[in-house]
DNA sequence: GTCTATAGAGGGATAGAC
DNA sequence: GTCTATCCCTCTATAGAC
């Protein structure tokens, strides 16, 4: 007779792991104490430790809530019958989840801590892989469709493709004057010149 | 009669710094010690924060080098007769300077504290400027030279420039498999595409 | 009575600064 | 080497659900 409820520990977890969020983001992993997160998330420090066995496993546990929604937007741009259209709105996805003010200063923190935590890095990479693989086979319908340059591989155009999405967030400091429409609307018509196939003549 | 040596004084800051870099960039400021730092630079606790103020000091004097190092390098590129080649030779420089292992690192954590601390935001600001400047400079060299695309501000298109020069260190964990050679041609390729003017036809 | 959730104080270690 | 502050986490205690 179980006297918890599974989907209410789930629940409680991901409220403190939102609260952890923006401490981590704001001050990082090593600036920020197991007390702020308790308090920011309303809840004892005994409690935190109830349901995190170290402050490390809160960070840990942030990237699942990712993870998810990727899922789901790669799933719904498989069956969208115009891959061009498909990856504009992956590109409006990474330009829209970046404009998240703490999503630039939680980034930079994520990739720091993967320099130095093998878990870290690994989730990390696990993430960059579902991205990579979810644009690779969007570019693979695009040569398919005759539309992308067959000349480069699909996993080799799908990094390039990212790396100019990586331009939403990876500054590290704020800009203040980013006209984030107008960054958009350039990373998309800079991804159709590299991609775009133009004949055996385009500048390779 | 002072017996302090200026030049010394300098030498020995650097000599701290150095030993300091190292660390930074494996385990972040706030990972390090600064017990670790006199030792791996043979000396002191006393000794540490005779030449520095404080931890943070010793951090802040990081990027001394790399601008003597960046204006150098741009005061040649100035005189070069070919702005193409030139602006390839930043790339290949960016190219180079990332390769360092640990310089990676390093960047990650420079940024992340950029999130947090002022004055390291505006230090990474007044480096990304120079850049910015450097490389606007000679797209614009292009544009009067009708090589480059004059739609695109000189401004703006070496924004993007560097975002593709980024692709060489903001990746925050190891990539065994990187093909560097092969990475910095393909970064060369689309700088071009990005940024070369096919007549008022090109796709813009 | 057993198990979970929560609280809060304090240990033990370590940090930065001098 | 020392000193003071602070942090992560453990430990004990209590309340309530079954």
């Amino acid at each position: 007779m179980r006297t918890v409820d599974p989907e209410r520990h789930r629940q409680r977890r991901m409220e403190i792991v939102g609260a952890a969020l923006e401490l981590f983001a704001t001050q990082g992993l090593a600036g920020t104490t197991t007390a702020e997160i308790a308090r920011a998330a309303g809840i004892s420090s005994g409690a935190l430790f109830h349901y995190f066995p170290s402050k490390r496993a809160v960070f840990l546990a942030m990237f699942e809530a990712d993870r998810e929604e990727w899922d789901e937007a790669f799933a719904a741009a498989r069956v969208r019958s115009d891959p061009w259209a498909a990856l504009e709105e992956v590109v409006d996805r990474v330009a829209a989840e970046a404009a998240h003010p703490l999503m630039a200063g939680l980034i930079v923190e994520v990739l720091a801590q993967a320099h130095r935590d093998p878990e870290v890095a690994g989730l990390v990479e696990a993430g960059d892989r579902r991205m990579l693989d979810g644009v690779a086979e969007l570019v693979d319908r695009l040569c398919r469709e005759g539309t992308a340059d067959p000349g480069m591989p699909a996993a080799t155009a799908a990094r390039w493709v990212l790396t100019l999405t990586d331009a939403f967030h990876t500054r590290g400091y704020p800009e203040p004057d980013r006209d984030r429409a107008a960054e958009t609307a350039t990373a998309k018509r800079l991804i159709a010149r590299a991609l775009r196939y133009d004949g055996p003549g385009s500048p390779a």
